[in-house]
DNA sequence: TTGTACTTTCAAAATATTTTGAAAGATTTA
DNA sequence: TAAATCTTTCAAAATATTTTGAAAGTACAA
């Protein structure tokens, strides 16, 4: 495999996963694409290298800026902006988490804490309960890692990967 | 908030949330309705509250019985068959992180492997080189982690959700 | 064997999401 | 101020996903 080859190879993949986790794939290419990339690129560079529009290049930039992923960067002299990716991976990774749990795992503890307290009155209502506060605990785990790779060092997260992979 | 009303708002929110997850909404509706069921349900039943097509439930309740998420259970004397949701939700946890693990970890961890045995003979060359490593490393952690929740015991997670939560 | 009661399949329709591109909006330069 | 260069916006078009429902499939009972 050529270089050029893994470069695509890496950029098709990442693209291709992000469907399934609900990131669209312009977003996941743009990323990939910055990721790799030693020198900040303009809006016209991406467009070119995704064969993407203006459009959709603009939006999924901010979207990469607002995710954290990513920065403008200004050139001196240089009227375009140009965007380049976090390139620590460790923080990538903590930025990924802090993100998704304020948008997916703290709606979802606000719900059941209010649906915990229907009263279980019923063998119906019973079960209800009974399945909210399991899923409360389910959940409050999920939470509680996300938060632990939120504010661990990257040395404790590398040592928890080498602990467990013995 | 009446039951039906609370009833109604976990389908719904587990339905909504699903979507983000890459899953479709009857599918996380079908699971929710059935988890919150003490009794086990017909195809007829949960066409009718869900408002859903019959092939829609049909496929759904298939893929549901693929993830291992629900079961059919067959009435001595029905000729129809019902559904029953695992109710251990530990166990559905482990079930999810295991899906997950096979379906989109897996298949990253392997094209890593394949993309860091590129030669690193260009600054861009070792650019990537970098990146692919330093994914790795997020993904292992990941993989790891899905894999303790995989092997883990009810107590042990609970242990650590308990732990981390002080 | 035929009829009945169910389940599954899948092409077409409905719906949702993503992408485009041209127009409007900024910001700097002449 | 006007022109040039770049960015953002957003309605419409393209694409992808989900849902429908009727037909085909299956299995049991008479």
């Amino acid at each position: 495999m050529t270089f050029d080859e893994a470069k695509d190879k890496f950029i098709h993949t990442w693209g291709t996963l992000a469907t399934q986790w609900g990131i669209n794939r312009s977003m996941a290419q743009l990323h990939a694409l910055l990721l790799i990339s030693p020198e900040p690129l303009a809006t016209e560079d991406v467009m070119e290298q995704l064969q993407i529009s203006r459009g959709n290049a603009s939006m999924n930039l901010r979207d990469l800026m607002d995710w954290g992923l990513i920065y403008k960067q200004l050139k001196p002299g240089e009227r375009r902006e140009f965007f380049i990716a976090e390139k620590d991976i460790w923080k990538v990774a903590r930025q990924v988490a802090k993100e998704r749990r304020r948008r997916e795992i703290t709606p979802v503890v606000e719900v059941l804490n209010e649906l915990k307290a229907i009263p279980a009155d019923t063998p119906e209502a019973a079960e209800f309960h009974r399945v909210m506060e399991g899923l409360s605990n389910v959940v409050g785990f999920a939470d509680n890692t996300l938060n632990a790779v939120i504010k661990a060092e990257e040395n404790w997260l590398v040592g928890q990967f080498l602990k467990v992979f013995r």
